[in-house]
DNA sequence: AAAGAATGAGACATCCATGTCTCACATGAA
DNA sequence: TTCATGTGAGACATGGATGTCTCATTCTTT
């Protein structure tokens, strides 16, 4: 199934997720092909890179596909969701990384369906009353899509091994975002609804002259 | 206390962790200076990002003093560094993402330190009997982190509130840290012992072929 | 074995960000 | 006013990655 382009392009995110101005002969040599013949395989390092989004964002998509994201309970939904991109973890952790490919509309376009797929999971779990609504579907694909990328950096740099991968996923995040079974203490207190609890708030956040963004 | 320097600091985060390949002119109009003051200040572009990762590093530390992570009930230091580090959330997403500081050494040792800090509130925590024992202390590390980043990457992009960021942070780690009042059916089933149970833990996950890294 | 394609290695040329310089202007102090 | 400092704007040189080329070698196919 992988084509000998996909095995360059793995070979790749191994290097470029961890240097992203790694030369183009270091990475040809990670994939154990010569400078040229990785120009004859992608005209440029644009190219190149936009080639690894696109295969990230396929393969994520894959795994929405397979996880029949949009089909039966929300839980068993995203169980599965997190079984089927675990094995790309790597390619999310570069795709959460390399915020320069949403600078093109192609990968900026497909990157926002398979969001909208994670969004409306969540929406749709709040609803069936799985998941918390005190936190907002938005945060969850955010925070969901991190850990998944953490998962792919910890394996990378050998912190955790991949037998534990998808069990810890699982149990991190969905120990977060599920509905407690009865409220009881375990359920906190809803977030402030004044702006003096939280005592540092807006101290110095940075980057607070940035109106609006593009990165959905 | 902030000096100018500062200032321009987190100005470039703003837009480097964007687009980490931002010219430096584009990060001088960010700071609102020229690119020769730029220079001025520091004394090239390896010199910026270098600052830049220390700045970061220097407030985490920071989160970590004020909350006074080392001290009393594990659950309850855990919630002051959240509030502790939030503010700073964009800056820790600049960290998690440009892997290219972990070459530098001071950067690397810094790093180390407060990783292990808060490897060791983790640890601590567990043997409370606070945090859950089935996962591994460098994951909820790691975890914790990510959703740091996390949160600094949402607020930048207009997707989370300020306001709303300490408590969505908490809570939804929290929930998958803790352990569980009481067991119940609340209490998943430990990770696989068997190879066989996630069919697709070694089907084409990246980067199998570097066996050990660095950024520790 | 022989022909063909594909690849690796190396040598260039080119482009562009970077680093450095100078100069004019603004601000502030004496 | 006059001097000093800091800053912005621009020009210029340079270094290094990139893109392109050629040629020898290897592997495949017949």
């Amino acid at each position: 199934m992988a084509t000998d382009r996909d095995t360059v392009l793995e070979a790749a995110v191994g290097v470029l997720s961890r240097r992203p101005t790694a030369h183009l002969d270091e990475i040809a040599r990670a994939g154990g092909i010569s400078r040229a013949t990785l120009h004859r395989l992608f005209p440029g390092r644009d190219a190149l890179i936009r080639e690894i989004g696109l295969l990230g964002l396929r393969r994520f998509a894959s795994a929405l596909d397979t996880a029949e994201v949009e089909q039966g309970d929300a839980e068993a939904a995203l169980r599965r969701l997190v079984d089927a991109s675990v094995p790309d973890a790597a390619l999310c952790a570069f795709l959460a990384g390399e915020n320069q490919l949403y600078e093109n509309d192609d990968i900026n376009d497909l990157w926002e369906v398979q969001i909208a797929r994670l969004h409306a999971l969540f929406l749709r779990g709040q609803q069936q009353g799985v998941f918390r609504i005190e936190l907002s579907a938005a945060w969850l694909s955010e925070a969901f899509f991190d850990l998944v990328a953490g998962i792919g950096w910890s394996i990378q740099d050998g912190r955790l091994a991949p037998r534990d991968a998808a069990f810890s996923l699982a149990e991190l995040f969905l120990g977060g975002a599920l509905r407690k079974p009865d409220a009881g203490t375990a359920v906190p207190a809803p977030p402030p609804a004044d702006g003096t609890a939280t005592h540092s708030t807006t101290t110095h956040s940075t980057s607070a002259h940035r109106p609006d963004t593009d990165k959905p």
